[in-house]
DNA sequence: GGGCCGAGCCAC
DNA sequence: AAACGTGGCTCGGCCC
């Protein structure tokens, strides 16, 4: 259908060949490189191709037939640079299957998710080379690759899928072009750097993975799916008398028994008890008084962690290697935090016996490290109130002297009570809260409540002038920034929108919250980055596994660490200190045989 | 039987 | 249910 114009390039089938390849990308200063792969998981995949080309000439390599290796020096250098689209993909294939790690690196996906982020997370290749070169690519060629049956696997390659490979390759050099211009003319290379420095981080986090006490983990489930049971059992007798229920089965028969998970039976349950309820939220079943409620809500904590973090995620650890890994997605949310699945372990829940089956290898150790009150940190550094710089440099717990300010009482009379609601302010501000969320968490009426943050913002002057101004600049500018330089965009509404009103208010509030949790992610990410490197240039038996948000897991040879804990600290700190200058930067660490906070 | 979506709920 | 920010997973239920 559509035009294509000839792609220039040599498929190279010989190490002689290689030589050539060499002599020609040692000379530059940017090449594009691409690899295709039989798999997405680098640990399955065989390296099948692997591209590289300069401003004016392109070599496909058939990496069956030809030992990469000569290459090593190159690709791992600084220089040249290595345009690549999702580099991490690049970086474990290449590591994992021919024992290089990429360096230097300027990927393509994360330039345009930084360019675009707030507005587009159209970041494919497919769009990314309609969008800057008006061209059309056809990945379905590609998708042949991870077909057991291809040819291609056996190094019987079509001339089209050599075309497409090359092309891939050669595309990245325009896109590249358009997106460093940009980059540089809104400010965005420091956190471009920033992300191409993380790349290797989060490539060798995923090789890694974490290591499972499975016994351990099955007979948690084993005992959450007894009381689980036992709460079914309980609840099926209590409302046995109303059966027969509506649903039937395929033969017709009528079920003795209610799907707790099913939200239209229990509403059709709590109708026959005389509770017309509009849904089965959690908010509503906390406000019904009948019994059925209480025991519902329990159901659901333990089926919720049954079902989630049970036998799906040991479904998911590697045959190959015994472990778990994760796809860490690096600029997952907007404000520059992480997200992460297959499985996302970003979610184990933080208190109830499974993070304790994360285990160390045996012969290491596992070094948990967090940031403390790092977002309340940043909230001091970028408002400059007084009183909320003045607790973290003299190291006094903030809430405490929030409650003690708010309540005008000394600091050594505040109750938990009090401590409590002034904690509930503090992390509210950072979401944008209001009296009417704020008044249901400390169970107070929404006037008090309202009353509350009066006094509260009459103590912190400069963290109310600071949460107004940006909450106002997100809309003017329509966009925020963090300390780090990360941009998120926003798409005003247009004024004839129905819920414009609500549409701006939320604005306002990812406004407010962007700087603080965007900022938190910037210092993790530069931690995160500094640490692999350390890793790397003192070759330690060390080793990035995971990390969440402000966290973040490794994992040492036992003899080494202590050392390695220290070093850690050492470059988190560092990483929260290349931000926040006013304020002083804590990391706690535990070292331990489990993930485990100290 | 797969895709999509909302409800509900886990993390920070 | 929500005037509380950022995500992902599982389920029921609906659609094609």
């Amino acid at each position: 259908m559509e035009t294509e114009t000839e792609v220039k390039y040599n498929f190279i089938q010989t190490n002689q060949d290689l030589t050539r390849v060499l002599g020609e990308i040692e000379k530059e200063s940017i090449i594009s490189v691409d690899t295709e792969g039989s798999a997405y998981n680098p640990y399955e995949a065989k390296l099948l191709l692997l591209q590289i080309a300069t401003k004016d000439n392109a070599f496909v390599i058939d990496c069956g037939q030809v030992d990469i290796s000569p290459l090593k020096p190159v690709l791992e250098a600084n220089r040249p640079i290595k345009i690549i689209q999702n580099a991490k993909y690049d970086y474990s294939l290449l590591k994992v299957q021919a024992g290089i790690t990429l360096g230097n690196l300027f990927d393509t996906m994360l330039a345009e998710r930084i360019l675009t982020c707030g507005i587009s997370r159209e970041i494919s290749l497919k769009t990314l080379a309609e969008k800057y070169l008006g061209q059309k690519i056809d990945k379905s060629i590609r998708e042949d690759f991870s077909n057991p049956r291809n040819p291609a696997l056996r190094g019987k390659f079509t001339k089209v899928q050599l075309d497409y490979a090359a092309s891939d390759a050669i595309v990245l050099r325009e896109i590249f072009e358009q997106q460093y211009r940009q980059l540089r003319g809104e400010g965005l290379i420091e956190t471009a750097k920033l992300e191409f420095a993380t790349v290797p981080a989060v490539a060798e986090m995923e090789i890694r993975g974490s290591l499972i006490d499975k016994e351990k983990w099955r007979s948690h489930i084993s005992e959450l799916g007894k009381k689980r049971d036992q709460i079914n059992k309980e609840i099926q007798d209590d409302i046995r008398h109303l059966a027969p229920y509506t649903q039937v089965d395929l033969f017709g028969k009528e079920s003795d028994t209610v799907n707790l998970d099913s939200p239209l039976q229990l509403l059709g349950v709590f109708k026959k008890l005389g509770e017309n309820l509009p849904n089965t939220s959690e908010a509503i079943l906390q406000k019904t008084k009948h019994p059925l409620a209480k025991k519902l809500l329990e159901y659901r904590a333990y089926e919720k962690m049954i079902t989630s973090f049970g036998e799906s995620i040991l479904e998911k650890i590697s045959p190959i290697t015994g472990r778990l890994h994760p796809d860490f997605l690096q600029l997952g949310a907007d404000t520059g935090r992480f997200a992460c699945n297959n499985p996302n372990l970003q979610q184990i829940p933080a208190d109830s016996g499974f993070r304790s089956c994360f285990i160390a290898t045996p012969g290491y150790k596992l070094i948990t490290a967090d940031y403390s009150q790092i977002e309340l940190r940043i909230m001091a550094e970028v408002s400059e109130d007084p009183a909320f710089l003045k607790a973290f440099k003299e190291d006094l717990d903030l809430h405490s002297l929030t409650a003690s300010q708010m309540f005008r009482v000394p600091l050594e009379k505040v109750n938990k009570d009090k401590r409590f609601q002034a904690k509930s302010i503090n992390f509210g501000l950072m979401y944008g809260r209001g009296p009417v969320s704020l008044s249901n968490q400390i169970g107070l009426s929404v006037d008090e409540s309202k009353k509350l943050l009066d006094v509260y913002f009459a103590s912190y002057k400069k963290v109310k002038r600071w949460l107004d101004d940006v909450g106002r600049s997100a809309i003017r500018n329509g966009g925020v920034r963090t300390l780090g330089g990360r941009r998120r965009l926003f798409s005003l509404p247009d004024r004839s929108h129905p819920d414009y009103d609500k549409l701006m208010s939320a604005i306002e509030r990812q406004g407010k919250n962007m700087p603080i949790q965007g900022t938190s992610a910037d210092i993790t990410k530069y931690a995160l980055a500094y640490i692999h490197n350390e890793f790397k240039d003192r070759k330690l038996d060390a080793y990035l596994i995971h990390t969440v948000h402000d966290e973040i897991v490794a994992e040492a040879r036992e003899d080494i660490v202590d050392q390695v804990a220290v070093l850690i600290e050492e470059m988190m700190v560092k990483a929260g200190e290349k931000l926040l200058k006013k304020v002083p930067v804590k990391v706690d660490i535990h070292v331990s045989n489990c993930w485990e906070k100290g």
